[in-house]
DNA sequence: CCATTAGCTTGCTTTTCGCAAGTGATAACG
DNA sequence: CGTTATCACTTGCGAAAAGCAAGCTAATGG
């Protein structure tokens, strides 16, 4: 289960998930962490949008206090923090793959890969799936499957 | 097509979305006017989460402006203002419907309906199409269709 | 051992939020 | 027809959060 910051305003289903990343920077995070494949804490903050050392910080520890994270010291390198994804955490990749849609369909100079928008209309539910085992929606489709 | 209040951070089409309605309220009104149903400012305003008149005032302006809602002046009582959403914030009932379901999957409190989630898992294209046509899901499902 | 890197924290300024009160136009009431 | 209520806001103000720059600690690498 999810444990918030603070008591909700409402137990509305939309609202629970907006008092936890009702904000500019969580779901950013989370797309880094789930879809782009990042893991550190400089990796997340090398990201275009350019979050700031203390928002981000703040919002790690937040999700880590939600249980939407799990922070890990690295194998090789001890100064290393790795931040992993939790099932919670994974269930919202449709949320993010919806919200891409629709930014990717509505914004005329989105950056999403030219295919993004057919390949979501034509079979979502197996993009979810190829998503879930790995594959990164960011590239081009691939061929040969 | 969608234009944002300022200049994107990145176009993203996570980011994109996060533009117009990553805070804590833009969400909240889109789903009164989308799902609940409702219309006016003091609807809005009467939902439970408790909004602020200023910052109503401010989202709906930015969503106007953003051409996801369009305002009109109401028939027969001349003080109202009636809002209805574009086809634009019509598009984003998708994604309000995955954050439904990972909210009431996640919060054990909700106040989602019982049926909810598994409607959702059984049938989602379906709730889909009947939200589409007016359905509400926060109400029980009907036995008789 | 000295510079560099990773992951933060602190301090300060600017922006936004939340609350209370007030305004102007229309409508309803007696 | 005068008063009161309602609708859709705006204004002002203190508190909280965001953005920016700098600093700090522990581990690494040369």
């Amino acid at each position: 289960m999810v444990s918030l910051p603070r008591p909700p305003r409402s137990h509305c289903p939309i609202n629970f998930g907006l008092e936890l990343f009702g904000d500019g920077w969580t779901l950013l995070i989370l797309r880094d962490l789930l879809i782009v494949g990042k893991s550190t804490f400089s990796e997340f903050l090398g990201s275009e949008e350019g979050i700031a050392t203390n928002v981000l910080s703040n919002r790690l520890a937040r999700l880590e206090r939600a249980g939407l994270i799990h922070r890990e010291r690295g194998q090789g390198d001890r100064r290393q923090v790795i931040y992993q994804a939790t099932d919670a955490a994974k269930a919202l990749v449709p949320v993010l793959v919806e919200m891409s849609n629709w930014g990717a369909t509505h914004d005329p100079e989105t950056a999403a890969p030219p295919g993004f928008v057919a390949a979501f209309r034509a079979d979502r539910d197996g993009l979810l799936r190829r998503m879930a085992a790995g594959f990164d929606p960011r590239l081009p489709p691939a061929d040969d499957g």
